[in-house]
DNA sequence: TAAGATTGATTATTCAATCTTC
DNA sequence: GAAGATTGAATAATCAATCTTA
């Protein structure tokens, strides 16, 4: 979603950081949605591809995705057979998931293209650029996650 | 929605422009949910707010929603009386929207509380660093946009 | 009581098809 | 035929409430 016109100055970068991440993002979900997938499917089969069996908790959090959305989208992936559940025995409250031999060989095969197509769209900058770029984002976000939230 | 777990190093950038882009989006959200609207009835009214009266499809493009989303947008708006459609007299297909006065006035209330909370959340970066990044995310996103669709 | 997960209801959003006007 | 807007169907995601186990 978009944004502010920029009537401020300083907005500006909050106007032409939605830009960048839309644009981008754009090229990651078509690519994805190529495969059948939809971007909250891939991002939790990225985790279970990157971290092995975790908890659906622990995905979720790190997809930001809400509790009952953590649910559905494994449940969609484990509908396609690419995902299992699998009890946590030292938890009994908890539930892994983790990708089936089917997932696994899929994210192999789709995986190096995404990475690839995401470093095309990235190329805008380079290497020294994509360097200041990640020193300032992440000071940015950080600052930003750490700004108290006013409404809650 | 996030993100890649950083096996390449040059992905860094995609990870932490997410990570940013979503602390502040979570500020914007959260700040306009506490109003009774969501992101895109705001994007829309900002639009609006900012160039007044405005064809529905100048919106969608400006907010990047679909085209049965701005209908809907829209809708609601007009349901909350803050927004009246307006025929184009020029162009018979086309429909403006624009703010009624009740929505100028609401805009008028909580727009300066929404910019200074954006600032807020912005202020990880002073002054310079906010021009480089903005330099930098500007070129990232320009040249994002232009690569090819691959998949389309 | 709290944490992890699920469910049911609701809302937001897209998509494909359609209608009207250009 | 193409552009602007709308509709209806389908999907994605949230939220609040609930159940089980810690």
């Amino acid at each position: 979603m978009a944004r502010l016109e920029s009537s401020n100055p300083a907005l500006k970068l909050w106007v032409v950081l939605a830009r960048a991440h839309a644009a981008i993002a754009h090229h990651a979900e078509s690519d994805i949605n190529r495969h059948g997938l939809g971007l909250a499917e891939f991002a939790a089969m990225e985790v279970l591809y990157h971290k092995g069996p975790t908890t659906l908790g622990e995905i979720q959090r790190k997809i930001l995705i809400s509790s009952g959305g953590i649910t559905y989208v494994i449940d969609r992936l484990v509908q396609k057979a690419l995902v299992v559940r699998e009890a946590c025995p030292s938890d009994r409250r908890a539930t892994y998931a983790k990708l089936t031999a089917a997932g696994e060989s899929l994210m192999d095969d789709i995986f190096p293209a995404h990475e690839a197509r995401l470093l095309r769209a990235l190329g805008g900058l380079d290497a020294a650029e994509q360097a200041a770029a990640v020193a300032l984002l992440r000071q940015l976000g950080k600052h930003a996650a750490a700004v108290p939230d006013d409404g809650e």
